[in-house]
DNA sequence: TCAAAAGTGTTACTACTACACCCATGG
DNA sequence: CCATGGGTGTAGTAGTAACACTTTTGA
């Protein structure tokens, strides 16, 4: 280490983490409650610093694990705000990652030990620093993600119906789309199995639950593939 | 500060910036050499620390200008790369930009001081660090980006010509498009307007000189537009 | 038996692709 | 006058949008 590196400004890197989730019919992110003073008790995103030794996405999923309690999630990074008093304490560059998680894989406590909350993306609370533009963000980013990459799967559990499916666009989209059309559009991307049992509880009728086949998505990602309805254009 | 940020490890951050032309009919890419041992010398991107004080963005706007002699250029943030092994004298945390200039408002003897040398993204010479990858990556936003929002322009002259603006395009996404459905997608978005100049010394015919309108622009992006060719689509 | 959600096909329209010839000018 | 690159239109095709009725079954 010589004098070109020494003589240099090291700031503080935080890793903040945009979870989403889906339930109720609803896009939902998961907040939690600041531990520090100052703003103690106010809600924002998942967040630690850099450890030493620590790749970025490795503390990314640190964070996540001990938020979530939950490894080998979908995870992406969205982008990088460094404005100088974004934090009011210090001068922290932080480094958002959004991430997708299957509700239903959560763990109750695991919550309530990290005084964490689901919020509809569409109700969210006051947040604190820039919290609330990297949630607008990394919406922003799940939206025209999901055009092209079938990443909503993610956000579901292993069996789904296929209008659980849609309702999980709309809500991503904020914007509602033709039965036929969005079946018949996501059926022919061959990514879906149909399986021979119905679900039960939901409606009188059941829907048939599908599974995504991972094996086929990885044939169409290499060649490169539009996963994308029009309709869903340019909300974004 | 209190003990929460105080404890906290801080590591270097560097900013890294991929700064595309267009020249001669291709894209190419402004690289350095490397002022510091060890592997002083080896070609790489413009890259600087941040300093104390600065935001992102305008430590960014700060090594721009230092290479290229250049102000208020297109830029955006690609990404933050931070291998723990990334630069093998120190734990660098990275963060890339890239940005489009005009090659002809390029000032030589800022280049030659600072041993800088344009090359083409086909024909980039051995880099240093993990350089090769941002250049990669930076070239694949630019084509997602040059299909969704006219950035193309950012690189030629105020006034062009389509054939050149569709040269252009070729060396971004190195294919060859239809000349007559390529003007005809470009001249329907409404963004250009034609001069009553033609260029003289290239053909013989001339080809007329267009402007890109900004006012225009703004109108449209604000509902969202499409700017892409479908033959554009996926070689990303 | 009826209410509630699941499932299904066709037509019109729009947008992209493919393609070949004439035009203007400088040498 | 001819070689060179600039400029133009149309027909075929594929993909998207719009749209309404039947099916299943639990209450």
């Amino acid at each position: 280490m010589n004098e070109y590196y020494n003589s240099a400004y090291k700031p503080l890197l935080a890793i903040d983490c945009v979870i989403f989730g889906y339930e109720d019919g609803e896009l939902k992110v998961l907040l939690t409650r600041r531990k520090q003073e100052p703003y103690k008790g106010a809600w924002g995103l998942a967040t630690g610093f850099l450890h030493f030794g620590e790749s970025l996405d490795y503390a990314a999923e640190r964070v996540l694990k001990k938020q979530t309690g939950l490894d080998r999630i979908y995870m992406d990074q969205l982008s990088t705000y460094g404005e100088v008093d974004r934090d009011p304490v210090a001068r922290v560059i932080s480094l958002v990652y959004y991430s997708l998680i299957k509700v239903e894989s959560q763990n109750e406590e695991i919550l309530e030990k990290n005084q964490a909350q689901w919020f509809s993306i569409t109700a969210l609370p006051k947040l604190m620093f820039d919290h609330e533009t990297m949630i607008q963000m990394s919406w922003g980013k799940l939206r025209r993600k999901s055009r092209y990459q079938p990443i909503g799967f993610e956000l579901l559990p292993e069996k789904f119906t296929l209008p659980e499916l849609q309702s999980l666009y709309e809500a991503i989209h904020q914007k509602q789309f033709d039965k036929r059309n969005f079946r018949k559009k996501i059926l022919a991307t061959g990514l879906l199995k149909k399986l021979d049992e119905k679900q039960k509880g939901v409606s009188k009728k059941g829907a048939y639950y599908y599974v995504f086949e991972e094996g086929k998505y990885d044939e169409l990602i290499s060649q490169g593939f539009n996963f994308e309805l029009k309709s869903m254009a340019f909300g974004s």
